[in-house]
DNA sequence: CCAATTTGACCAAG
DNA sequence: CTTGGTCAAATTGG
């Protein structure tokens, strides 16, 4: 809501001063707690000690990848000047689109003269579908429509590779598009490309109606990669708003990268990264999410509806109980075009945070390692897209 | 009849 | 030259 992206340059400083202010104030806290520890006290007092200790080193640790990532940014995204550009791009912010929407036009007109194939710059990201063994023939769909262009078969894969459009394409300049192969190491598994926002305006329909309109064409949330991050407001904590739905989790695992992560830092079966929970809603810049577990239950809408035709699989209709589906689990792999890239040092760390900044960002990075798992469940309301993409133009 | 999909050709990038 | 991505005519389905 608020501005979201908006905030580039001042706010990264501001970003960066507070993320500082945290840091020390976590430090300080670290070292009462520790001073304490000094003392006469009983034992369990001081592995309560120790305890908070580790918080607090936790925190600081935290707090210092975020700032990391504020700096990566920092640099990244050196000309600073122009804030204002993109920013929400929530779904409301149809309307005043118009602006945008002439700039694809533009796009559009330009691809057609000269018809080349070229799209890099748009922003890309992938997401691993996994669908319930007892629905193979269903292609994940991520709550819009899409027209189907081409199909390929590739190299090295089993199975063919499908090419959609949106469908309002023509209609409304929608760039949006998307690759759908499936793994041919699991066939439950579908690698979905995504490449561009969708700058059309399509109504969400909630995910029920997959359930209850089998035939129906798409709708479903999207490939939320976005993000995490923020309005905590509307998140709540038990939200699990589906009514019917399956669920899933959100994990994020930074494929590739070692993250250093410290002894303390939680538990042994968590994952690197933190995990985020998201909202529904653009976000703004990133956020560092922490949360403390790495698995977030967030109600991601995914629904699978049928489409089918090409790799010939239809959804069977959503007789599989909630039960069978659950576990389906998602990955998010967001690439940007070419651009900037950060400094490898700390990009391990902000693997999965910057892939998702990096969608609101203007300048890209080039990191591909992260993936995000989730699990979400079928949620009726969806969230709609959160794409908190570049709105600006990727092209020159 | 309209709209979506299929499918082979075409084209650009590597 | 090979490979991936897109186009567009033909085809299928509603």
């Amino acid at each position: 809501m608020q501005d979201g992206a908006g905030a580039e340059e001042g706010g990264i400083q501001t970003l960066l001063a507070l993320l500082a202010d945290g840091e020390e104030q976590a430090r300080q806290l670290g070292e009462m707690v520790a001073a304490e520890d000094d003392g006469p006290w009983s034992s369990s007092r001081r592995a309560a000690a120790e305890h908070y200790r580790g918080a607090a080193r936790r925190l600081q640790r935290t707090l210092g990848r975020a700032a990391a990532v504020a700096r990566a940014f920092e640099a990244a995204a050196p000309g600073s000047s122009r804030g204002t550009d993109r920013s929400d791009d929530s779904p409301r912010s149809a309307d005043e689109s118009s602006g945008r929407t002439v700039a694809v036009d533009a796009q559009a007109q330009e691809r057609q003269s000269t018809m080349c194939k070229r799209r890099k710059g748009l922003p890309r990201w992938t997401a691993k579908f996994r669908v319930p063994e007892t629905s193979l023939e269903a292609t994940p769909d991520d709550g819009f429509s899409w027209r189907k262009y081409g199909q390929k078969d590739i190299l090295g894969a089993k199975f063919p590779r499908g090419y959609y459009r949106c469908t309002y394409r023509a209609a409304q300049a929608c760039a949006a598009t998307k690759q759908v192969q499936r793994s041919d190491a699991d066939l439950c598994v579908f690698d979905v490309t995504y490449q561009g926002e969708h700058t059309c305006h399509q109504k969400p329909r909630r995910a029920t109606a997959a359930l209850s309109a089998p035939g129906g064409r798409s709708q479903t949330p999207p490939p939320p990669p976005t993000p995490p991050a923020l309005p905590l407001e509307q998140q709540d904590p038990g939200m699990r708003l589906l009514g019917m739905g399956f669920r899933r989790v959100l994990r994020v695992e930074t494929a590739g990268l070692a993250l250093h992560d410290d002894p303390d830092d939680r538990g042994p079966a968590s994952a690197p990264a933190a995990p985020f929970s998201f909202p529904s809603v653009p976000p703004p810049l990133l956020h560092a999410g922490e949360a403390a577990t790495t698995t977030d239950s967030i109600p991601v809408a995914a629904a699978f509806s049928p489409p089918a035709s090409s790799y010939g699989f239809s959804a069977p209709s959503y007789d599989c109980a909630p039960a069978t589906c659950y576990g389906d689990v998602y990955d998010y792999d967001y690439e940007a075009p070419q651009g900037a890239r950060m400094r490898g040092a700390e990009s391990s760390e902000l693997g999965e945070v910057v892939s998702r900044a990096m969608v609101a960002a203007p300048a890209s990075f080039d990191y591909s390692s992260s993936l995000f798992h989730h699990q979400a469940e079928l949620d009726p309301h969806l969230p709609f897209p959160p794409f908190g993409g570049p709105p600006h133009d990727p092209y020159q």
